[in-house]
Order: C-alpha cells, then structure tokens, then sequence
DNA sequence: AATAATGAAGGTCAAAGAAAGTCAAAACAG
DNA sequence: CTGTTTTGACTTTCTTTGACCTTCATTATT
C-alpha cells in the first residue's frame, strides 16, 4: 500500500510548486482532507520537510492558527562547500549520507545517476567492514565525492 | 520433491519476465503465499538474486516497506559483471582501481563526470584510514559502484 | 475596562502497528 | 558427514493513532 505519509508529503510538494515555494496551510484541514489524525501532518512535516530537508516551518496556535512551509532556497556553491567543510564533520552514519545526496539530487545539484553513483558508494552494505570506522570512512568518502562534484562548474 | 527455494526462485524470476526486469514485492504476502518463513525470502534472495547472478535489490521497512528487484543486464553489461563478480576481486590498490575505471571510460561504459566522481571514491585519499583494510574497502566500493552503473539501464 | 470562560487552533509524546532484516539452530538431501 | 534449506525468535525501521497539553482570539461577566 501506499504510504498516506508519501502521499501528503507529494501534496504539500504540489502545493508548494503552485505557490512559489511558500505556503500556508490548515493543520486540521488537510488531517481532515486526508482523512488521518492530524498528528500525521506534523509527521510529515517532521521527516520530510526540516530544515535538513530545506524547508522552514513556522506556526501559529489558537483561533486563525496556521503552518507556513517555507521553501529554504540556498546557493549551491555555499552548500557544498558547507557541507564538505563542517556539515559532514568526521564521522556521519548511513542515514545521514544519503539523505544529504538525496537533498542535493531534489535541489538538482546532482543528475540523478550521480546520486545513485555516490549513494553506491556510501551505504554501511558497500563499505563493508563492520567496524565503527565505517563512519569515518563514510565521512570522508562523501566528502571527496562532493568536491568532485564542486570541480565540475560549467562541464 | 523440489526444494521449495527453487519454487521461489522460478516463481520470482517469471515475475520479473512480466514486469521487464523489475519488480516490487510484500516479504510477508510471499512468505504467506508459500506458507513458508518470512526469512526464506530473504534465504532465496541471499542465494539466487545477488549481484553476482546478475540481480540488484533494495529495500524499504516500515508500514508500506518493499522488496525492489532489479535484473541486471548482464549481456549489454558483460565486462561490467565481470569486473564486479570476479575482475575485481576482494582487494584492490588504488592504481589498479583507477586504471580500472580510466578503462571504463574510455570505451565509453561511464561518461566523464561519473569517472571523476568514482575515481573521487577510490583514492587512498578519499578512503583516508591508513590501515590495510583500504584495499578491501576500495575492492567494496568500486564494485558497488559499478554495480550502480549496471541498474542504470533507461535512466 | 479588566478579567474570566470558551472554543478553535496547533504541539507532543508514547504506544501500537506494519513491514523488513539477522542469525543461528534444526532439519534435510545427497 | 557435509552442505543446503527451513524455521523461528529477536531486532530495526518507519508509520499511524490517540490521549493530553499549550496557545490564542473572541465573547461573556463583573
């Protein structure tokens, strides 16, 4: 079965594309739309729309309460060099990694078969050893393959 | 009386003849439909669809999880699968692993930019870890690599 | 005018549910 | 006897649900 998660975190997408990148919505609305508990939304919000995800949530209680998504827009170069240089840091674990290419390749900072490629290449499955090296390792490995990527400017 | 990891074993590969080389399975529905153990599917993965016969998988847990099968092209990929099943082997140096991947490249399996950022992941740099276990780790991650190269089939 | 009550939001957290993964012991086939 | 298969107990990951909490605007009361 689909999961209802999945297939709000598209809506919300689709809504989000429609209003450039900024949108406000009913918690109870949408819980209510979708016919889930409206804890389901925050949820949602939570695993697929933090800050680590580039967006910016902000709400508001009470009477005319409301949740603004916002689309977090960040310069690619600053991006990269920031995660190479302290958002990585030494060590980082499977999840971590992939859901860091997953960002680059959905801000389009990587074609699709480049994330597969790096996301190949980082999984606990790939490295191998069963050591907690394996971060350390991972850290480093990711790290060499977005500079590649920052070497790329224009071709 | 045919073992029933055979049974499995045909039962999955028709599938994957109906469904062009992939497909999407329930663990537990197989599992339920062979009243075997759910484990036997994973037994029957383990032993008949690994990289080296030719097959990718991948996997989500959770409510709406997934088994992901991917049929290799083993033909089109031949050298590719010789390089990941034997070519390769358990251990590699960095200058065998880049020639290996220059090779790549030049007659045209990778295109430039995945050159770069495989040979990115390969280096006794990248790895960084300076212990004996590198070569193994670099053998890992390149086959793995590869591997990603060969389910890219219409991507 | 100041305060109290009400209701309409949204927030938190933990438990239950729904998958898949691992591993090793037991069973079995040759 | 040896290697393969089958089973099942236990683990990990991710999702869904519900009970209870907090905040705010509006309205009623003093």
């Amino acid at each position: 079965m689909a999961r209802l998660s999945d297939v709000i975190e598209k809506f919300i997408k689709s809504l989000l594309e429609e209003s450039e990148g900024e949108l406000e919505l009913q918690r109870n609305e949408l819980a209510d739309y979708f016919e889930c508990a409206p804890s389901q939304i925050n949820y949602v919000l939570a695993t697929r729309f933090s800050v680590s995800h580039g967006y910016y949530i902000e709400s508001r209680r009470g009477g005319g309460g409301y949740i603004r998504i916002v689309c977090l827009d960040v310069d690619k170069n600053n991006f990269l060099h920031y995660l190479v240089s302290e958002g990585i840091g030494s060590r980082i674990t499977e999840h971590d990694a992939l859901h860091i290419v997953q960002r680059l390749l959905e801000q389009n900072y990587i074609a699709p078969k480049s994330a597969g490629l790096i996301k190949s290449a980082i999984t606990d499955k790939a490295i191998g050893i069963p050591s907690t090296l394996k971060d350390t390792i991972r850290a480093n490995i990711l790290k060499s393959m977005i500079t590649a990527v920052m070497a790329w400017q224009g071709k």
